[in-house]
DNA sequence: GTGTAATGCTATTGG
DNA sequence: AGCATTACAC
């Protein structure tokens, strides 16, 4: 047992913490050590001798489950906390629907489908039922569905309340129930759930197996939820349930950071606690040990603006600090490299490191203006968020054998690949398959598994391909419990011919298409061995050890069919069924189906110290030194979407406010007067925020005219800009790739750029670039009859 | 059925 | 500006 953790806390943070029996309920405010309760709220059971297979978690991501797992170890040692029940929702329900899943029909290996599977799937069935997908937009659908399920409406149900279809009929979208139960029908089929069906499914499970409830609500006997005021009502009521028995349910939230209403979080149920709960005992954490007084007096000016909220007051005994500051730029690219400068600056002038540095914004369309600022300043940043590595296509495709081979069923993962790389099963072949599947009532693997005895009018040359498919997915299935996931996966790549694919891509895309490829088999080789050591560890060093990497010269010198001469198949082939819990495919991917950018491990020093670049929703839960929050103009922060509402507008105001919580030292905003956004420049103004700010806490400084921001610009911007023809900082700056020139510009007035203008374009030539401003073509490497070519050109 | 070129849509926020 | 879908030629 280590240092008396208690002597750490406050004096309410330690009654929160010992306060152990019973309802509870936190309201944190930002920066008010709400991780640091919930931890030791948990070690502190565990020194008082609960169970810690008894104690249920659940965080808002799954880093941060495993970073308070972490600090538990540290407590009470890893051995015991490991076996506390620590996640997500997502995570956590998942893991028990691979146990329970039966009872509702679903196998135990089920796909979990992400939202590109799911809109392809709607997009699917919008085919079959003949219906316009420019009314029916797969996105807005899938929300429709979405929002049904979180509030614990069927298919069913959906199609028999009159409400319901009456707003559908009056969006002109009356065929959405149909859609929703032909998706929910589909998905049931190809034995896959979605996100919301995690948590859907789990409370179908626990409403109608009382035994299953029973079970859980005594195996969880004390529960404890993290960002509560982000739980939607499927969340709600799964908590409910499962506190019923012993209501030692202990909640943690902020209303005032209740960001996600739009998938559906619910803030009442952190307003309404109290209600199911009376006898609770509530904590408020109002101290704020992260930021400065200034920046803490800013973040509750801009709170105090909304109207619904529970009361309370957060203040810290940090030291004033600096104001925040207010920056005005002439453009996106402006906007970029004043804060990489500024980084630069701070680095140097206050021994920063990079990890001390944050760069927020409402859109993650915002990223690439800061990502090539920080990269003409040599600046190592990580996106987070944005596309995730297992988003990317050449992965997708990937792992969609890997997701076919578990679960032949998977008809996403099946559509994805059936002819890719190319096979000669072409888009006829596959509508023939689903129709077939359609009409028969079940999933097109079992079609293509007895394709004559059904009537698909496929000829015997794509009968034949189907046939050679179906043979190759079903030896990859019938290694799955004799090989680890990392021999298995390096099969899957080779003999899929996937990698063959994309070795024979020499173009830069393709390349990195390849190196990703090996990173997901690294990613294999890394969790097969990590594992082995955890289940297996009398064994020593095996196959893995010898494992081979894809040798070039073996792919060009195969030139048709398939690999098979690879060094891989000298190593015997092991019939012997692998341990229980060992490493196999089947476990990986359970474990990377919930994973996204912000669970990423990453290992070394050098990769953690980065400046951070992520959307504030990304930024929850998070703290940094420095934070530039960009972007603050009326229709992008707040949203163009949420001008609307007042609720919506009063949400984006909450986002601002963790926005500036997130800063410790400094928290320094911008905005440009003018914005690319579809390649068209638009002119913006201010964001409502701003001024919205208490000036006591705000500087807005000096701009480089000497005008004070806020003052009348019309005259001084004019002047501004007939003088300002050569632009300083650009002198210097070298080749810009692959953009757009303008010939011309002052011919045409418009954005639109005519193909006629291009063709004249020589190298040598004085350009003016509508975005770049004037400079001399040295490379032209485009087609000219294209509407945009890679030409490259100097600024002078 | 396959590959390339033209067109057209998108960019709130995310598990 | 970039990506996905579609149209069209082979």
């Amino acid at each position: 047992m280590s240092k008396n953790y208690l002597d750490e806390l406050n004096p309410v943070q330690r009654q929160a913490v010992e306060c152990t029996e019973g309802p509870e309920m936190i309201i944190a405010g930002a920066g008010s050590g709400k991780t640091r309760v919930l931890t030791y709220r948990i070690a502190h059971l565990m020194q008082k001798g609960v169970d810690p297979f008894n104690i249920l978690s659940l965080t808002f991501t799954n880093k941060a489950a495993r970073e308070m797992k972490e600090r538990i170890a540290k407590i009470v040692g890893a051995s015991e906390a490991k076996n506390i029940w620590m996640g997500t929702f997502h995570s956590v329900f998942a893991r028990i629907l691979r146990t329970e899943g039966e009872k509702l029909g679903y196998p135990s290996n089920f796909t979990i489908y992400d939202t590109d599977d799911a809109k392809s799937l709607i997009k699917t069935i919008l085919k079959e039922q003949g219906l316009d997908d420019k009314i029916y937009k797969p996105g807005s659908v899938l929300s429709r569905i979405s929002a049904a399920k979180n509030n614990l409406i069927t298919a069913q149900q959906y199609l028999n309340n009159a409400q319901i279809q009456e707003e559908d009929r009056m969006a002109v979208k009356p065929k959405m129930g149909i859609i929703y139960q032909q998706y929910a029908s589909r998905c049931f089929k190809a034995g896959a759930m979605d996100f919301d069906d995690l948590l859907f499914n789990t409370n179908v499970l626990l409403r109608d197996f009382p035994a299953v409830l029973h079970k859980y609500q005594h195996k969880f006997k004390y529960i404890l939820v993290d960002e509560y005021q982000d739980t939607n009502f499927s969340q709600y009521v799964i908590v409910k349930q499962l506190a019923a028995a012993f209501r030692n349910i202990c909640v943690v939230g902020d209303d005032a950071q209740s960001i996600y209403a739009f998938r559906g979080a619910n803030i009442q149920n952190i307003l309404n606690f109290e209600k199911d709960y009376p006898e609770l005992n509530t904590y408020k954490l109002e101290q704020n040990y992260r930021s400065t007084k200034n920046i803490v007096g800013a973040a509750n000016t801009v709170i105090s603006k909304n109207t619904e909220q529970l009361k309370k007051n957060v203040f810290t005994d940090n030291e004033e600090g600096e104001k925040i500051k207010v920056v005005k730029t002439e453009s996106d690219n402006a906007e970029g490299n004043f804060v990489a400068n500024s980084i630069f600056e701070t680095k140097m002038n206050e021994q920063a490191n990079n990890k001390d540095f944050a760069i927020l914004y409402r859109t993650n369309a915002q990223s690439r203006a800061m990502e090539e600022a920080l990269r003409r300043q040599n600046i190592p940043y990580r996106i987070y968020g944005g596309l995730s590595f297992y988003q990317r296509k050449e992965i997708k495709d990937l792992l969609s054998y890997y997701r076919l081979t578990i679960n032949n069923h998977d008809e996403e993962a099946l559509k994805r690949i059936i002819n890719y790389p190319a096979r000669g099963i072409g888009d006829t072949t596959l509508d023939r398959l689903i129709i077939a599947a359609n009409d028969h009532d079940v999933s097109i693997w079992t079609v293509i598994e007895n394709i004559n005895q059904f009537e698909t009018g496929i000829n015997a040359g794509a009968k034949a391909k189907v046939d050679e498919f179906a043979t190759m997915i079903k030896s990859f299935s019938a290694m799955l419990t004799s090989h680890n996931a990392y021999d298995l996966g390096q099969h899957v790549a080779v003999h899929s011919g996937i990698l063959r694919d994309l070795y024979a891509d020499k173009t830069p895309e393709g390349v990195s298409r390849h190196e990703n490829i090996q990173e997901l088999l690294n990613g294999l080789k890394e969790f097969s061995e990590s594992e082995i050591e955890l289940f297996d560890e009398g064994e020593d060093a095996n196959t893995i050890e010898n494992s081979t990497e894809i040798k070039p010269s073996a792919m060009e010198s195969s030139d048709n069919g398939m690999l098979f001469s690879f060094e891989e198949e000298k190593k015997t082939e092991s019939t012997v069924p692998l341990e229980k819990g060992a490493p196999t495919l089947t476990l990986f991917m359970q474990d990377i189906a919930l994973m996204t950018d912000a669970d990423k491990n990453v290992k070394t020093e050098e990769d953690k110290n980065k400046v951070a670049l992520m959307t504030i929703h990304a930024a929850k839960g998070l703290e940094f030194k420095y934070v530039y929050i960009v972007g603050l103009e009326e229709n992008l922060f707040p949203s163009q979407m949420s001008l609307t509402s007042r609720a919506d507008l009063e949400e984006e105001r909450r986002l601002f406010y963790v926005a500036i919580t997130r800063a410790e030292k400094r928290a320094t905003l911008s905005f440009s007067t003018t914005r690319y956004r579809w390649g068209n420049l638009i002119y913006s103004e201010p964001s409502r925020f701003i001024e919205e700010l208490d000036e006591q806490y705000v500087e807005f400084p000096r701009e480089n005219n000497n005008r004070l921001f806020g003052e009348e610009e019309t005259n001084t911007v004019k002047a501004k800009l007939n003088i300002s023809k050569p632009q300083q900082q650009f002198v210097q700056r070298p080749v810009i790739g692959k953009k757009l020139v303008k010939v011309n510009a002052a011919k045409k007035a418009t954005s639109d750029f005519d193909t006629e203008s291009l063709r004249d374009l020589q190298v040598g030539m004085q350009v003016e670039h509508e975005r770049f401003g004037s400079g001399k073509v040295i490379n032209m490497d485009g087609n000219p009859k294209k509407r945009r070519g890679g030409y490259h050109f100097i600024l002078l």
